[in-house]
DNA sequence: TAACAAGACCCCGAG
DNA sequence: GGTCTTGTTA
């Protein structure tokens, strides 16, 4: 089905067919939240095709898969599949995947590479450490691992971070002296096991750009236009690469909103947005500002939020939809109070105005908030799906199915070596292992080779051990001749049989064995779909290469097929940046939480502030917040303010009970303290908080002394060390005979004085 | 080497 | 509070 070139106009409005239809040269459309980016993106690559540009010469560039297969599928319903299947789309990762996998020569690594995910990263950090003798209190491995991948975004190679005195000069005085080395290692290692980090990907995609401008210059002529959605989540090397390749043909075109940049943590920075037409001449701008997503109300509420952050490029978005309801701020004593009360509106929702669960969905922060509303929902009986957390390939049985695939392909990959060279356990303890890795690393070759043939490399073992070790790498032997001459389900399906792994898992009765065992039955049979899909496409690459190269850049978001039973969603923010629902639920909107306590800076906080953002526009109908007053956070009760952001949302769109009642406390207050001043006491009155943190008799209504012995409804006997604060946020710190020490809200803790 | 106890850690997380 | 890792013991 195709549209003729003048349908494009009624399908889009003015400013966004501008957009689709300026081809010329460098373009930003900055899209607000709800206005149509994708759409504008998809009929863009469509018009292009319809008048005549080449799909394979067209590279649009991703950050999730989905958003990849979303655009690719909308496309192809436009101009039909048989053009949209040339289009070089996807994530960059995988792009540059392709590349890397083409080129690897050129930079030292063979097609075959396998690629590490963080958790193969931070093993492989966690043995240099020890390798390197390192105190592992002060390296840890996840610090380590996390300042590496930092490192590599920003594009500080090995070779540059051990040349700046810079650098180590802030190693020392993070007490991390040998970081320098540790980074060169890994970096080493990843090499001779031939393997890539997902940093990595980034990196030596930028290195071999740089280094071999033959390779450049091809993929400079291969593409003719170059698009890149959400710009504003780009990291330095990323934005350098893709300007790079256009250079040439001098066609890119960047959408984005800097008011959703959250992910600045990983190293995205706005910046590369911000500066975009500054760095380059002619650049035209489009602004996508009409809300089709969201109420009046809504929008108006988001921008007056986004309104207080300094950095951003300004806009007005604006809805022309229904004005709808304000925003509701609930107020909660516990997050027990919260789960329960979340969970009784959205009963009456669907009971009482027949909302579908799937339109209702609930945001937090952090992952650890879900359990408590988990708990809550069970007891209404309503049906949830909660995002995050473990995906089908990161499961402990999968990965070991996995690593043996991935030694087949790759006998170098020293990780996967190591996390089956005694699973199933067939007697190769940790100090065999030792002896095996050292030989290896030492006489220049792999753990498998040494494991073949140990006489032959001196290895220090009995001829016991020596058999053991025979027996594996025979068998790794027999896997990789079998995998040159079949498809991955025939290796996979031999590979479980023999290994013993179906023996391991099928003997004993442990119930958690029965879900791996479905879980590895489910690995097989998705092993089977794709050489299935692959054939019918008409397609020979059903190797275990091509199978590994595409499990291994898959994610959670990409497995979800169970979209029949109707749920709600719960998932956190971050997750949530994309989508959008009819009625949402933020909750936790708490100082310390959100704004996470972990916002150092002005900076940090805008982040925040912009990720609240993203929360209250994906609703499309109603939004409502809630913030509890207390929270059992890591192992204990805490006490918090609610959120600073919910005071800097116009009062004109929000609906605030708690703020009102305080605003008329100061309007009373105020009042008070004006007839102080203006009679004749003295001027240099101690300040207000001064005042406030020392209880008088008739602030502190709860009666309460130092020293006092009380009883708690929940922690039992207890003796009042202190007591801080005034008015509603007098709060005491008890010694619980048997619950230690707690700070309780005096306003809220049911306490009774016994002595 | 398996089983169990003690200790550490806990923000968000694409690929 | 829960989970994952590490250390200890039989």
């Amino acid at each position: 089905m195709e549209i003729p070139n003048t349908a494009y106009k009624e399908l889009l409005n003015d400013e966004q067919w501008a957009a689709v239809q300026y081809n010329e040269g460098v373009s930003v459309i900055v899209a607000g939240a709800g206005s149509g980016k994708t759409r504008v993106l998809t009929y863009k690559i469509a018009y292009l095709l319809e008048n005549g540009w080449n799909p394979s010469t067209i590279l649009a560039l991703t950050f999730t898969n989905k958003a990849a297969r979303e655009m690719k599928n909308r496309i192809a319903n436009v101009v039909g599949e048989k053009k949209a299947r040339w289009l070089w789309m996807g994530t960059f990762h995988s792009i540059f995947y392709r590349i890397l996998r083409t080129e690897a020569e050129r930079i030292g690594f063979t097609p075959q590479f396998t690629i590490y995910d963080s958790v193969d990263s931070k093993s492989l950090v966690k043995s240099l450490i020890k390798e390197l003798q390192l105190d592992d209190k002060i390296y840890k491995a996840n610090t380590i691992a996390a300042r590496i991948s930092n490192i590599k975004n920003n594009l500080i190679t090995p070779t540059v971070y051990t040349s700046k005195a810079e650098f180590a000069k802030d190693d020392l005085h993070a007490q991390i002296p040998r970081f320098g080395e540790l980074y060169k290692l890994y970096c080493q290692r990843c090499k001779e096991f031939n393997a890539m980090d997902f940093d990595d990907l980034l990196l030596y995609t930028y290195i071999l750009f740089r280094d071999c401008p033959d390779v450049l210059e091809s993929y400079q002529n291969r593409f003719s236009y170059i698009l890149v959605d959400e710009y504003q989540d780009t990291n330095i090397a990323q934005h350098l690469i893709v300007n790079k390749l256009a250079e040439k043909c001098g066609r890119i075109c960047i959408v984005g909103d800097d008011a959703q940049s959250i992910y600045s943590f990983r190293g995205a920075n706005i910046d590369n947005m911000l500066s975009f037409q500054k760095t380059h001449d002619n650049c035209r701008l489009f602004r996508l500002e009409q809300n089709y997503r969201s109420t009046q109300m809504i929008v108006n509420a988001a921008n007056s939020l986004i309104s207080k952050n300094e950095h951003r490029i300004p806009k007005t978005v604006f809805s022309e939809l229904a004005v709808g309801e304000k925003l509701k701020i609930t107020g909660c004593y516990s997050d027990f109070d919260e789960g329960f009360t979340v969970a009784n509106k959205i009963y009456n929702l669907v009971t009482e105005k027949g909302i579908r669960y799937s339109d209702i969905a609930i945001f937090y922060r952090t992952h650890a908030q879900s359990r408590i509303l988990e708990e809550a929902l069970l007891k209404r009986n309503i049906p949830y799906k909660i995002y995050g957390g473990l995906s089908f390939y990161q499961r402990k049985e999968i990965k070991d199915i996995l690593a043996y695939l991935r030694l087949i392909i790759n006998p170098n990959d020293e990780e996967a070596f190591k996390r089956i060279i005694n699973y199933p356990i067939r007697g190769i303890g940790n100090t065999t292992q030792q002896k095996v890795l050292e030989t290896a690393h030492v006489q220049h070759t792999n753990a498998l080779a040494v494991t073949s043939d140990p006489i032959a490399y001196n290895l220090p073992v009995n001829s016991g051990t020596a058999a053991k070790l025979i027996k594996f790498g025979n068998m790794m032997q027999e896997f990789i001749a079998f995998n040159a001459e079949h498809d991955a389900y025939s290796v996979a399906e031999k590979v479980i049989m023999e290994s013993g792994i179906m023996n391991d898992v099928s003997t004993d009765t442990l119930p958690e064995n029965q879900s791996r065992k479905e879980n590895i039955q489910e690995l097989l049979s998705a092993i089977h779909e794709f050489c299935d899909m692959r054939v019918n496409n008409g397609s020979m690459d059903i190797g275990l290469v091509d199978f590994l190269s595409e499990v291994s850049l898959l994610t959670d978001q990409d497995t979800d097929q169970d979209d029949t039973t109707e749920r709600i969603t719960m998932m956190t923010v971050h997750a949530a940046k994309g989508l959008e629902f009819s009625y949402v639920y933020i909750v936790g909107m708490e100082e310390d939480l959100f704004p996470s306590i972990l916002c150092k800076n002005e900076r940090e906080l805008e982040e925040e502030r912009r990720l609240f953002y993203v929360a209250i526009t994906r609703a499309k109908t109603a939004c409502n917040i809630s913030y509890a007053k207390s929270r059992f956070r890591n192992g204990q009760t805490q006490f918090s303010k609610p959120s600073r952001f919910l005071y800097e949302i116009d009062d004109k769109f929000i609906d605030f009970p708690e703020k009102q009642r305080e605003d008329i406390r100061k309007e009373r207050f105020s009042f008070l303290s004006q007839r102080q001043t203006t009679s004749a006491r003295p001027r240099n009155l101690k300040p207000l908080a001064q005042v406030a943190s020392t209880p008088t008799e008739e602030q502190n209504t709860y009666g309460l002394k130092i020293g006092d012995k009380i009883t708690h409804l929940t922690f039992g006997e207890g003796t009042v060390l202190d007591i801080t604060g005034s008015g509603d946020s007098t709060k005491a710190l008890i010694e619980f005979k048997d619950h230690g020490n707690k700070q309780l809200l005096l306003k809220y803790a049911k306490l009774t004085i016994i002595s």
